[in-house]
DNA sequence: AATAAAATAAACCAATCGGTCTTTTTTAAA
DNA sequence: TTTAAAAAAGACCGATTGGTTTATTTTATT
């Protein structure tokens, strides 16, 4: 934003700028969802037209192809859990509360839009990592950013004397992270939170039990 | 098989019938590694030509569509993986032992070709949870299995009295399960075995404190 | 060997795919 | 208010989609 403010004081563009830049936004933010939901094979040009209700001359004057739309509208989808994520956090005042907000949040996820249809690392994985190079990249590092936060949570746990010292830090991260991702996938298959209540509940406990 | 035998008997049609029978196997087959890595959505019926080896009118002629082919080849991946279990828990002599065949199986999964591709139960839920009700269905059928075969495998061992009587069948099955997927889908997007090692080392602990 | 039926191949179909090109509209600057 | 450029719309493109129809080959029975 900052940064198209300053191309406009010294060129004089900045109304063509943001205008270019608020539909190529309502393109991300209203396609998220679809792609979210149908996957990137799954959703083609006409539901992106549809979702937006902009042409396809439009979209592609704001994008170089589908490719391109996909990818802005993980980083988008990814950007609202983790910005979720981030707020929760920082209204807790001890380590095991931090860690604790993961299975709440996914035990809740009906509540969260940009989770109702589906976590967008388990989504894009699966149907990525054979077939689409560029978005499996994508999901690859947005499960390292994940995993690195939760474990800079533990260490710095570890440290405020929050968490037992001789806790792993990356075996608990994934296995937060797997149970997470194989429970929640049985409750987007099944349309029930039985199973994804029950997991939750035990990552509870195992986070409890690092308590020092 | 039995069937169509029975069937020649009455109406002497064995052979155009066995022949049939072989073709749509061989479809299946061919294509289950297929579906099972591009997905329903990214697999083509020129995929499943090219697969097969075999005509558009040859295909058609023994499914009745894609899906038609698609839910056969889901089946078959999980028969393949629902077999090679039966086989490795037959070979087990405790309740412990038995438990711990899912975890050794997934870390060890690139030696089994029916997953190298991913999880059938996994790639199907993720992409048809949303959009195809019918391989939504399959999954959530084949997901209940899992479970319910896990949690007699406990209440057996209770019974037994080689796995710990205040032991809850269906929430271990639920973490064992979400564990594994979990933790398998990491490893399939990441092409790390790391994180699936850890989760299934972790996993195993579990299943060890359930001893007597 | 002749024949009828079953199985496979191959040509064909309308619809949709992702993407481009041209026209129209909107926009900001002069 | 005119004008030039940027943005959006809509017609258009070849390729591919899932699926059908017709022709050919294979098969088992007579």
């Amino acid at each position: 934003m900052v940064y198209f403010i300053y191309i406009c004081f010294v060129e004089g563009a900045i109304m063509k700028m943001t205008k270019s830049e608020n539909t190529k936004q309502l393109i991300v933010e209203k396609t998220a969802v679809v792609f979210n939901t149908k996957g990137y094979a799954g959703t083609s040009m006409n539901d992106i037209m549809a979702a937006t209700g902009l042409s396809k001359g439009c979209i592609y004057g704001n994008f170089e192809n589908k490719d391109d739309v996909a990818l802005a509208a993980f980083d988008y989808n990814h950007g609202k859990v983790n910005e979720h994520m981030k707020v929760k956090i920082s209204a807790t005042d001890n380590s095991i509360e931090r860690l604790l907000v993961y299975p709440h949040t996914y035990k809740n996820y009906f509540r969260y839009p940009y989770l109702l249809a589906g976590c967008p690392i388990l989504n894009t994985s699966t149907e990525a990592d054979d077939t689409h190079p560029k978005l499996k990249e994508r999901a690859v590092r947005a499960l390292d950013f994940w995993k690195t936060s939760i474990e800079n949570q533990i260490k710095r746990g570890i440290e405020r004397k929050e968490i037992m010292e001789d806790t792993n830090p990356t075996e608990i991260a994934i296995v937060m992270i797997s149970m997470i991702e194989g429970a929640f996938m049985q409750a987007k298959v099944t349309n029930r939170t039985k199973e994804l209540r029950i997991a939750m509940d035990f990552l509870e406990k195992i986070i409890f039990a690092l308590k020092t």
